[in-house]
DNA sequence: CGCGCCGGTGCAAACGATTGCATTGTCGGC
DNA sequence: GCCGACAATGCAATCGTTTGCACCGGCGCG
């Protein structure tokens, strides 16, 4: 066991021609310099080998890995696990695998870890975890690594991205809200240092503005993450505070959802007494108690876009300034966490 | 931009030494070869040049990659994540990364994925993907390719694995049944090509005739996939059989989930007139309608033990028989969706 | 009939690291 | 004062590909 792995030398030998009459035969872009039997010939014994290329010699030769680097928060996040499967079917189909670390970028080994990936000579990089006002991607991009952000944006606007229509998908929630009656609605707003979290809150207040809703100050509360305890913790704030409204806009699902247990706990019916609204629509929250009215945003595609993006750029292609910022439309769906206000 | 990286030559070009002492002073194991203010030296001007050592030409020269396969049927299935998680943290605090790949053992582009795998020359193979009779571990194996199995288990007793106790689940959810005073209960079983689902019917069987449950052969129905639409059909075709029942144990959460839809759906409530229960304690099914009996598994932890089993092997150390294959503690989690049967 | 061209191959130099071995210098011991 | 040993470093081969260039034979054309 442990036999070494045939090299280009073996089936040279084995046909009695150079490595590179082999290596030229086997790679379809210089076939045609080769005699169509000679070809043959190595194709049919590199097969019988079972030749595999060497990738690390192919890479030093080349300086192309063929492997990009996915960066996410945390693949524990029930959001990131399609858009992972977005990208990684569109690069398996290009050839290409993925490497996948999971960091945040206020974590201490952040910067090792994209130090790693670039050690690895990466061909390219899709980042879902980075803040604004974060300069590691600079930093990439500026060494030459082609980079795409996916579901966040970088504060430099030439860094490429897919987001989501974040400002549709807060008009349709506060629409849906205005249509049921609501005027006071609180906003239950994401960290400011991630895109997806300030834009959120941006559309928010502007729609807010505009349809006419109540806009006091304590009717905002912001969380430092993005996950259920924080849910509960703001929506108690929230509660607690001066105010009084009848539904709460959440800025993804999970806050959402903690919110909903709050409530529960507080024996506050949702929604009877209170609205509730997510934005994500992450796998199941259709089955939830209640189900939960979100905007739905298309996070397989959003992956696929992101990857093909990086996929075009590494073709050579340069990107169309419309290309350069992907904006994928959202839907809203309605579902039992929102009723017309009594 | 996109500069040429710099290279160990460019370090000892610029303090005055070779590049071989370049190299030693840079590894920890051979750095007490390299007089110390020499050392230092080295390690100030590459620190200052920005050196990142060139991962393919080390693979080249050494063999190794840092870099281990994961593949997975579908991460966008919630039970994978907090595998993955665990998997992740385990290499990444030991240096090395995860190439994350998404393929089942039917699909057509299943050997093509596992080869290009093996093409890039990754250290390890860490795989759920496998099924019973599966021949094609075996082979990566016999390549001398480490290998450990998690969450399925393979024919081959001489695959290391990392797997739950499924029995021991079955046994709980059954005495949890009996309990609540259900003697005639359904099993939604998984497919028996897959060594869990092959586990947890056998489980059940065995443990259901033990306590002296009816055992009519219209009580089981094998379903073909572990999914909610899978769960609704198999749940329509038991309730359409002759025998009746009060309960619907199900091989995994997700069928479990999609009985509970397909109760509804024909009016049956759940767990009133029928108690179900799942398998697997994925994240969230504890704020379904009804929240979900299930059994929890380790799956964060499995992860983890999977990786540094890897790890181990890769060190050189053989494992002990005992480490071959770890079973890891389930616990049964008590929720709404099974009740007393009346 | 000779020359140029070209299709088909071989040659050899990279790519950037690791590592056994050779070489140098220093120092201790006798 | 010389020799052996040892510590510190340099040398050069090597890993497996790719690819620019040289080479060679045969054919067409003048």
């Amino acid at each position: 066991m442990a036999r070494r792995r045939t090299t280009l030398k073996d089936v040279a030998e084995e046909v009695g021609v150079h490595t590179s009459t082999v290596s030229r035969a086997l790679n379809p872009e210089t076939r045609h310099f080769i005699r169509p039997e000679v070809a043959e010939r190595i194709l049919a014994v590199s097969e019988r080998l079972n030749y595999r290329p060497n990738a690390a010699a192919y890479s030093l030769r080349t300086n192309k890995t063929r492997i990009i680097g996915v960066v996410i928060p945390d693949i524990a996040n029930p959001v990131f696990p399609p858009i992972i499967r977005g990208i990684e079917d569109v690069l398996s189909e290009r050839g290409y695998l993925a490497i996948l670390v999971n960091s945040e970028p206020h974590n201490a080994r952040h910067g090792a870890v994209l130090d790693a990936l670039q050690s690895r000579g990466v061909d390219g990089l899709i980042m879902a975890s980075l803040e604004l006002g974060d300069s590691i991607i600079r930093g990439m991009i500026d060494d030459g690594l082609p980079a795409v952000t996916v579901n966040r944006r970088a504060e430099d606007a030439d860094v490429p991205s897919v987001t989501n229509d974040e400002d549709q998908g807060m008009r349709l929630i506060l629409e849906h809200l205005k249509a049921l009656g609501h005027t006071r609605v609180a906003n239950l707003a994401g960290p400011q240092s991630i895109s997806t979290g300030k834009e959120r809150f941006e559309a928010f207040r502007r729609h807010a503005r505009a349809m006419g809703f109540d806009t006091s100050e304590d009717l905002v509360v912001f969380s430092q993450r993005l996950n259920e305890a924080e849910g509960e913790r703001c929506a108690a704030e929230l509660l607690d505070a001066l105010s009084r409204f009848t539904a709460i806009v959440a800025s993804n699902d999970r806050l959402a959802v903690g919110a909903i247990s709050l409530l529960r706990r507080r024996g506050i019916a949702c929604p009877a007494e209170m609205s509730v609204t997510g934005f994500n629509d992450m796998p199941m929250v259709d089955r939830f108690e209640p189900p939960l009215t979100t905007v739905r945003v298309q996070q397989y595609e959003v992956g696929r876009l992101a990857a093909s993006m990086l996929m075009k750029r590494l073709d050579g292609g340069e990107l169309e300034p419309s290309e350069e910022h992907i904006v994928v439309p959202v839907e809203l769906v309605v579902r039992a966490s929102t009723a017309r206000v009594r």
